[in-house]
DNA sequence: GAACTCTTGTAAACACCGTTCACTAAAACC
DNA sequence: GGTTTTAGTGAACGGTGTTTACAAGAGTTC
């Protein structure tokens, strides 16, 4: 299995060293400061080095989204494991509130990844906790029955989409759904919340809220209470 | 009152073309594209002679965004003036669409603006519309009293600042409110909009729903409309 | 083991960037 | 008319992404 030659295990450190330095760059000084000079610099060699490994300063930074939104995956993944209740709301929970801890303690990351008038992006990563879990969550039958009827027409067919992409979502993880119990008025609670969620997130990061929120981290467990209400949710914590 | 020296006033207009040349930059070529060097290359001059209006780079994009926040609150008056129905409900769906179509149309400003890990920013300019808007709205009276008990206890402090400052910004209008009309529980619905609004249009900007929306604009209707029945509107646009 | 190829690095160069400094020419002032 | 203030220049410094030609080592083949 581990069929790995000397030369291509020292080149899978060199990347992996690539990386840390391009990450600890951005998190230190910022966007800007993720230099294809700096970069090199931190691991003694020289700038055209780099180009042996990413075809671009561009691609390097793709690469770095990438990482980041694998990491922050595992941060939630983490939080929602060490949810021991069982019950689906408490897990909700836990991963929003790992969102926004995640998002306040890596700033320069959130912008990067969540901020940027860019190109598709690594959404395949980030995205994958969020669709598992909000499978589940609908799976799991707590949810109100939101009508059909609530949703515009108009948008049936792009949650009929999102659908079938949660659905898969959580095949992944050995569950199945009916059809019935996955219905469209969930499901656009659910983007609902997810707007909610990262409006409340970028706001707070970016500073952007209409007047300073001395301690914002009520506000928002009371968005999470509000949210979770709007859902259905009718479980107490 | 124009008591100005010919030179002065060469000045006023070589900083106008500067400031013209930045936002077309950052508008045709984006963020890093505005550049000293690029800037004096469209006005015919070279770069060190910015430096006698600016003290830096980094002022200069300052200085970009308080003007960006200042055109697009007259946008966004624009679009309030343009509403000749009379009822404030349809004023805030008026301004909210605004809004959502002033940053759709100009990305590479609303992420400079809204979506950076910044200092303070010109946040005075660009409130202004939205606190002026969400007082008259809770001054109008017709929302629903939300009791001041829905919010928890932690936020009181902040809310009642908010209030103040919401206060100020109606009464440069020449509109004074009673402390009872303009309770806690309406101010805390109107930061929840905040959000809900923000969370939406930036997700849409910057693509990060989690799925492709093939026509985001009736989502955003549908949501605009469940604000405002949140916020306690009843009036039939 | 020699000859060969492939890989990973270097050094030099190009064009661009923000910024500083010495300097000039023109405008404004007294 | 002489002086001061101002808006501009040009050269320079160290930084950036990127390309190119080249060197040295690792792996492979005979």
């Amino acid at each position: 299995m581990t069929e790995a030659t000397r030369r291509e295990r020292l080149r899978a450190d060199t990347e992996r060293e690539i990386r840390q330095a391009a990450r600890a760059l951005l998190v230190e000084r910022g966007r800007d400061a993720v230099t294809l000079r700096a970069i090199a610099r931190e691991l003694g060699i020289t700038a055209p080095a780099l180009y042996r490994y990413y075809d671009s300063h561009e691609a390097l930074l793709r690469q770095l989204c990438d990482d980041i939104c694998a990491d922050m995956a595992a941060v939630l993944y983490a939080d929602l494991a060490a949810d021991t209740s069982g019950q689906v709301g408490c897990q909700v929970r836990a991963v929003c509130r790992g969102f926004r801890r995640w998002a306040l303690a890596h700033p320069q990351e959130f912008a990067l990844v969540f901020a940027s008038p860019r190109d598709p992006l690594g959404a395949d990563q980030f995205g994958a906790v969020f669709l598992s879990l909000a499978g589940r969550l609908i799976a799991s039958n707590l949810v109100a029955n939101h009508a059909d009827d609530d949703v515009p027409e108009v948008l049936h067919e792009d949650l009929v989409r999102f659908q079938q992409v949660l659905m898969d979502a959580v095949s992944v993880h050995g569950v199945t759904i009916e059809d019935d119990v996955l219905n469209l008025g969930k499901i656009y609670h659910v983007v609902q919340s997810w707007v909610r969620l990262y409006g409340h997130v970028a706001l707070e990061v970016f500073g952007r809220f209409p007047f300073a929120v001395s301690n914002p981290e009520p506000m928002f467990d009371s968005m999470l209470d509000q949210m979770l209400s709007d859902i259905g949710f009718q479980e107490t914590p």
